[in-house]
DNA sequence: GATGAATGAGCTTTCATTCAT
DNA sequence: GATGAATGAAAGCTCATTCAT
């Protein structure tokens, strides 16, 4: 008997996304995505019941990897800078490595299938990150400001330089990246 | 295309800015922005030969309407910060009273309507801010650093510091727009 | 400008019992509906939100119309059994010349369209039936018997009477009618 | 079609007349035939070469069965008001003991499935009845019409008859039912 | 034989576009 | 020019049927 295939699942993921990384959220189709997966339209349906559980699944997921990769190996002792760099990189990297996830979840943010509680879910991610800038207010290295504002510059700029450094065919780390981060630490740092 | 009526043009530019604005560019149809302008679905192909054209216009007319706000009161011999400082405030109360048309130039910018000819515009309108970031340098003031780089780290954050300020229901200038301006110069300055 | 043209609403209406009479509620499609009414599959939905709702328009405006032929030519005052056999033949004729009208009402009162409310409905329009039943019971020309059976007996029989007589190429009134309308007679006066 | 286990066929044929009581012939489906009969979608595939065999062999299972409990108990010497009564009730204890199973029989009659040799084969079961009106006739007890006519006036009314009893919850024999024979046979004889 | 995942034709519905008024 | 009904291609989804296990 054929049994339900999670490696399908991961499939449609990575069909889904890399068409959207292609032609955005907007030219996504059932039988596109069903093509480039490899699958007949229906298929479809039988991992998931309509086209929005697909993309609402599909961003769990994607979000749930990408805040994965955010915090690998991510010590909370370690000197400050160096954990804040740590998790800097691995974002960048993330974006450079998962192109097409990170745009899937950028659109998808703004996209009519989002709903409030997946706003919460993104939020509560951020903890770990959190925690490192209280320590930092309270030992006098950061600017004694609000933690969404310093994490708004530690991570804001990270779209855009992704993009540039994937335009210029660079790799992480790169002097780019090295200068970058430079950039940020300097203007949180007290 | 007979442009009888300019006013009418601009009625549909904000008509569908508004939806772009709730609920993303993948669920705007012709049907609902001629609603949202009051206007019958027939009359769009009035002003626009077809959905694209529309959409392409708007983005164009967006684009140029941001870039003017971007350099307004701007002068080009004034000291570095404050020029600097009047071309980031301008940004950033651009995307707070222009919100929806902001939105709209962001997710066209990735969606399958997005031309490559519309990329170079898109550079192009950032020249005077280059030509600031050389003197800079000139001068020592600024990080030698590549000018793209310099303008991803002032500009990167202000979309989601817009949102932030959005959310707190905040005005520009506020107290946490000027901390928020400190975090850039103290990233970028030598 | 063109205006929504209540004409194609019937003509519609005809259409769908026209293909229900010839293949059954089963086999109706959004799509042969359009053509056989000649229009664009698409047109129909400017007329009705979706088939469910067409269907149930349709079903009001069916048994509306059938029951107004019921009581053509009705006059509460007449001699019973010539009241009652004008509300036979009306009942007869009705099946035979809107014969797709009524395999329709028929097929929709047992598919999975039918709703509660619409059963009251078909109940409430028996009404100046059941009031002649009520005199000719009391004045003793029928049997004292429940009204349901006395309609049940009374109108039973005739869905499968319309069906032999459309067999056999037959007409109303005729002799077979005739003949048949006294075996009801027969079986409810007392 | 390799009948293994016939009980297997008696459990789909239940499950698909059980669905039809529900929701009508319209809404049947292979997967929920299946699901109501706890089997796989596959097994009726083994039982049945399609959805069209399926249906045709429950519509003469059924059918067989309706005709046999027709005429139980039933003996061709008997007086006639009494013959007739019997198959009379029997037909109504048919279709209150098996109503799913009639409402099948019912709307598959007016379905797209119905072939032109079924009507024949339905036709045939009545032949004993027809025997019977025969002897009647010539004994001058019944009134000197078609078969087809006096059969008419028998059974209509008792698809609604069962309607009612059923919605009153009660059972044959029953004042109600024996009220409602002498109604038919009070039209019928001469 | 039994299972249920996979298939794809065909159904319902949407929507950019046209066109009679 | 303005209107919105009409169009039909294409989208989302269902379901009879097949087939690997």
């Amino acid at each position: 008997m054929k049994l339900k295939d999670e490696g399908k699942t991961e499939l449609i993921y990575a069909a889904a996304c890399r068409l959207v990384g292609r032609a955005g959220i907007a030219g996504l189709t059932m039988a596109t995505i069903a093509r480039e997966a490899g699958l007949a339209t229906g298929t479809l349906y039988t991992y998931f019941p309509n086209k929005e559980a697909l993309l609402r699944a599909l961003y769990r997921h994607a979000k749930l990897r990408t805040t994965k990769a955010l915090f690998r190996d991510f010590n909370e002792q370690e000197p400050l800078r160096l954990a804040l760099q740590k998790i800097w990189l691995n974002y960048l990297r993330t974006r450079l490595d998962s192109y097409d996830e990170s745009v899937f979840v950028e659109q998808y943010y703004t996209s009519p299938y989002m709903q409030a509680d997946e706003v919460q879910m993104s939020l509560d991610t951020m903890a770990p990150l959190f925690r490192l800038f209280d320590r930092g207010k309270k030992g006098l290295l950061l600017k004694d400001l609000d933690n969404t504002l310093l994490a708004i510059y530690l991570m804001g700029p990270l779209r855009e330089l992704a993009g540039l450094i994937r335009l210029q065919g660079g790799t992480v780390p790169s002097p780019l990246a090295d200068a970058a981060f430079s950039l940020c630490w300097d203007g949180i740092r007290s």
